[in-house]
DNA sequence: CATGTCATTTTGTGATCACAAAATCTGCAA
DNA sequence: TTGCAGATTTTGTGATCACAAAATGACATG
């Protein structure tokens, strides 16, 4: 089984922000490819994920791979264990809550403060992504659903051009993102609703409280739907 | 210049989760020593840190060095240029404020979820702490004030046993504490105020909005000095 | 059939190597 | 002295190795 390191693997999207050059290439592939995978749900929760099993598959050597674990351990994507191994992190009825919490905290500051940052381009790029995603939720495709929906909220965040509160941000996405495709596996995708309507008008019309509220709203409309689930988990087999 | 990797250096205190046992022992040694010469400000913005120096300064191989980076990078406590070289990163205006305004949402809620958790015993724990950062604004020992005052308001935020919020603000610390550093290097401690004893007070008496109000007035008392020197140094040289 | 024990395989970890890019130093010319 | 071109050193990166711990599977025993 002598692996390669030569085959270039897709690349999917992803969000990498590394050297574009030669400098730390391999690396911002690997992180791409995990984030991406991590935001679409193709992992699952509680399944070990192993360096040479990664570095394999996206033929590569272990060496990047173990980089980018630790990076996304340290975001608390990613749990490193006492053995050793790093495994998607399970989610919890408290760690929902605090996630859903700081969600509701941070989101809407940053949403305010892209706001006076959006352009009318941004509007047309935020109506056809939010016109996608409807097409997602009738048709039940999950996981471009869940890449859009990240879409929609990241084009908005990014306009603030943060250092610092979009990282955390991030991290919070990284860490409910999995558990939400399980419970859309569970459930569908028929049932979800969101604000971002809402919050298309409110950029149109450069209304900062109505872009929180959109924000606010959104987030516990599509947290909703995840928050009985996990009840209905931790209290059931 | 053979390096050895047998001192076991000194693991100055440091908050480390990792594995206590066997598994990932250096790294965790690793992590701590760096953790916590960032929030101490031994680490001055705008150096360069490199794998090699860190390694035979704390006399282990490259390796685990490098992932301790690639996680302090991804908390965003240190930077990756596009160069591949990793230095603290620069204060600056926006930065600061965006760090501000995260503390301001992040931790009086945190505190306010701890409150319930903390005894009698804490209470005199936080009182002990507080004496000790007391005596060191008269002393002047910046070093000292600065771990002093980071286990004082970790000590109420990990009563909450948080795995959400908690990391976040660990993330903020880590990017405000070098440039902490060079602002009481140049103006001194003198000049601290905090609303430790009313945080202590609130807390004795299980007052949550009297706790936020605390954390809240520490927090801009805090940065309010940090905020005037980088305005400073931001139109100054 | 259930259960504990032992051999085998898998896996993470730390160390080391080779290479290219970047930084630094050196020395020469204007 | 200043500026620049070349050599030299430093540094990050990806790959590979060796080892121990852990997980897995096989198998004998009750």
């Amino acid at each position: 089984m002598a692996a390669r390191y030569s085959a270039p693997t897709n690349n999917p999207a992803g969000n990498v922000q590394e050297q574009p050059s030669t400098r730390g290439a391999t690396r911002g592939q690997v992180d791409a490819a995990i984030r991406s995978g991590l935001l679409t749900g193709r992992f699952i929760p509680g399944k070990a994920v192993t360096i040479r099993g990664l570095a394999s598959e996206l033929g590569v050597s272990p060496m990047p791979v173990r980089e980018v674990l630790q990076r996304l351990a340290a975001e608390n994507a990613l749990e490193v264990k006492s053995n050793g191994r790093v495994q998607v992190p399970d989610m919890t009825p408290e760690r929902f809550d605090e996630v859903l919490k700081a969600r509701l905290l941070l989101e809407p500051e940053l949403a305010e403060r892209a706001l006076y940052r959006l352009s009318k381009q941004d509007v047309r790029t935020l109506t056809k992504i939010d016109d996608e995603i409807d097409a997602c939720i009738v048709s039940g495709d999950a996981e471009a659903y869940m890449q859009l929906n990240h879409a929609f909220h990241f084009h908005i965040y990014a306009a603030s051009s943060s250092k610092v509160l979009l990282p955390l941000i991030d991290s919070l996405w990284l860490q409910f993102a999995p558990f939400m495709r399980t419970v859309y596996g569970r459930v569908g995708t028929v049932n979800l609703v969101d604000q971002h309507k809402e919050a298309i008008r409110a950029i149109e019309q450069k209304d900062p409280s109505a872009l929180r509220d959109a924000i606010s709203g959104d987030i516990t409309d599509g947290m909703g739907i995840l928050g009985k689930e996990i009840l209905k988990n931790a209290t059931g087999g």
